[in-house]
DNA sequence: CATCAAATTGTCGACGTCGTCAATTGGAAA
DNA sequence: TTTCCAATTGACGACGTCGACAATTTGATG
């Protein structure tokens, strides 16, 4: 590999003139720097940043720690929105993946140590609660679709649930409806206490009963362990005479949203017309290909992702002006099933 | 940051002394060496990549690039795959993404380069050709799900579509099926290509006629502005009578089959008994909570990200003894379509 | 032409680690 | 006790870069 020195020699001038010109610093003639420039394009000189990095004790680099990925396949967005914004500093990103355990994210919390990572975003795939210890790592971090269980000073990105639920909840009033079920998520999982409770206050700003036979999980069965049942719980709440029939099922996300959909059409109801549905998430290979295409609440994990960098950088550079913990809005994206 | 001088000191060894224990290098007294680590763990020494990497030049950095990663998620496994596989080699894994544009792609090659990274794995999101020259770049490459266009020296991992789809025809027939249905992915990616083959050879082989009125494009459009139109077609192949149907239809992908499912239920039909369905890809978001569950291939997205790692370092190592170019096999999943 | 400040370029050394080779130590054999 | 080899430890410098500061050049001014 060539080195700044073998360009020096070329060029005919000092190895520090070629710093200077390779870093873009004034003062600096013009035909020196086309002598140097050539000497570089020649040689095909590439920088060295392990050994600039040990001159400067600055690595550039951001580390991406996430739990397991596979099961939301979805929330590789908040990848994507890191990436884009890591990018766009002209930093690099170190990721890894904890695969659930204590033992491998210790390992990893090392090795983005070894490297001197300039900081952290730890992401994981479901918005939840998790014990950390900002003080463990000494490195700045934040927190990505998760937060700090019990402390306040740990900076975090997390979707705004709440909002997402209500919105959808009021959304369904504004388009007439006052029937409206709510088939959840697993209750166990923050989201569905989240969503839940925005359902219940939106439907009381409304003026609106929440009937309780009409609020049911569609996924059940302990963490890590759990079923969808949402097809029948929605075959029980819709196989009614109309009269007695919700008109329009709030769902706790967009898999149970298909599997009320499924429902439907086996009843040979029409969506929206019989029965409307809203989602959740946006998971578009299901959204976007159900028939009818699903109206659904977003979760914004691009922003999500990129926000999180964003926040990463202004804390490094000291002017992070936002508060600790950001929460960003569920746009509500209207397709055809309401 | 502590460095080994300041362990060191503390151990009252010589540096030199320290980064033997830290190697676990032999020929060091035990006494000694409970010194040292007893210093480490009273500082909390962590080793500096970058000066050792300046020290050895080799980085123990493998890169990734992706391409887009939004449109098909589960490709995320492939991330899973190679960080699994990159983190078991105590390596760490630098990764960014192209955006789609050449623009990016070069300045992600160059930040790679800057960073020394000792491999590339390049993957895309669809299996399809690329055009890759290995010599623009000087680094050992691996391609993920796709390869190089017109030449046979860049080792590539990808799956294996043709077997696939021959499988999935084979258990059809073996089903009992012989008024097989396909409906296609986009005829103009090479995954339409290679399964649309290997269904017209397993039909053959089998003895059986393919209908062409039977096989039809369930996704149309120019590439980047598809539209799914797999429910109409779908709806067109089922609203007959019962003699002149299709007993099953092998679907491009999960999306097409789940519209074909929907198809079916509009029509009030059975699955499996009034019509079968066999899904590609396994994306289990559809897969697993369609009603019924899909019978699918499954495109071994996690092997495929495994396996690539798992090349790069034998290459590196000078040990790979494998083809250039391996296909992995797509398992059958079966559930309750068939 | 002398003077001087600004512009340009160069010298030196340190960043943290480890390879090379030399020095020291310990203990067994003579 | 002496001798000697193997085990253990240390001194030194180089990896590629850039910060601090010094040296040199340029050119405008008097």
């Amino acid at each position: 590999m060539q080195t700044i020195k073998d360009v020096a020699a070329l060029a005919g001038v000092s190895d520090r003139t070629v710093s200077r010109v390779v870093h873009g610093e004034p003062n600096i003639s013009a035909k020196t720097k086309a002598r140097v420039d050539e000497a570089i394009a020649r040689l095909n000189y590439i920088p060295n940043l392990a050994a600039r990095m040990v001159r400067t004790s600055r690595s550039g680099v951001i580390g991406l720690i996430t739990d397991v990925v596979s099961t939301t396949p979805n929330s590789v967005e908040i990848i994507r929105g890191v990436q884009d914004r890591v990018s766009r500093a002209s930093q690099s990103l170190l990721i890894a993946n904890t695969a659930g355990t204590e033992d491998q994210e210790r390992k990893i919390w090392r090795t983005f140590q070894e490297h001197r990572i300039d900081g952290v975003l730890f992401a994981t795939m479901y918005h939840h609660e998790i014990d950390f210890d900002p003080n463990a790592h000494q490195v700045p971090t934040v927190l990505v679709n998760c937060f700090a269980a019990n402390r306040e000073d740990v900076a975090a990105i997390v979707p705004d649930d709440y909002q997402g639920s209500f919105t959808a909840t009021r959304h369904a009033v504004a388009k007439g409806h006052s029937k409206i079920a709510y088939v959840t998520l697993n209750p166990l999982i923050l989201a569905a206490k989240l969503r839940g409770k925005a359902f219940e206050d939106a439907m009381r700003d409304a003026g609106l009963l929440v009937r309780p036979e009409w609020v049911k999980p569609g996924i059940a069965g302990p963490l890590g362990a759990e079923f969808t049942c949402a097809f029948q719980v929605a075959l029980g709440l819709l196989d009614q005479p109309a009269a007695e029939r919700p008109t329009l099922i709030l769902a706790g996300n967009d898999e149970i949203a298909m599997q009320c959909l499924f429902a439907a059409a086996r009843l040979g109801l029409r969506v929206p017309d019989d029965i409307a549905i809203i989602g959740f998430d946006d998971f578009r290979m299901i959204s976007e290909h159900v028939i009818p295409p699903l109206t659904t609440m977003a979760l914004p994990y691009y922003d999500i992702g990129m926000r999180a960098a964003d926040k990463l950088f202004a804390m490094l550079a000291g002017t992070d002006d936002q508060p600790l913990v950001e929460r960003l809005a569920c746009p509500l994206i209207e397709r055809q099933t309401v």
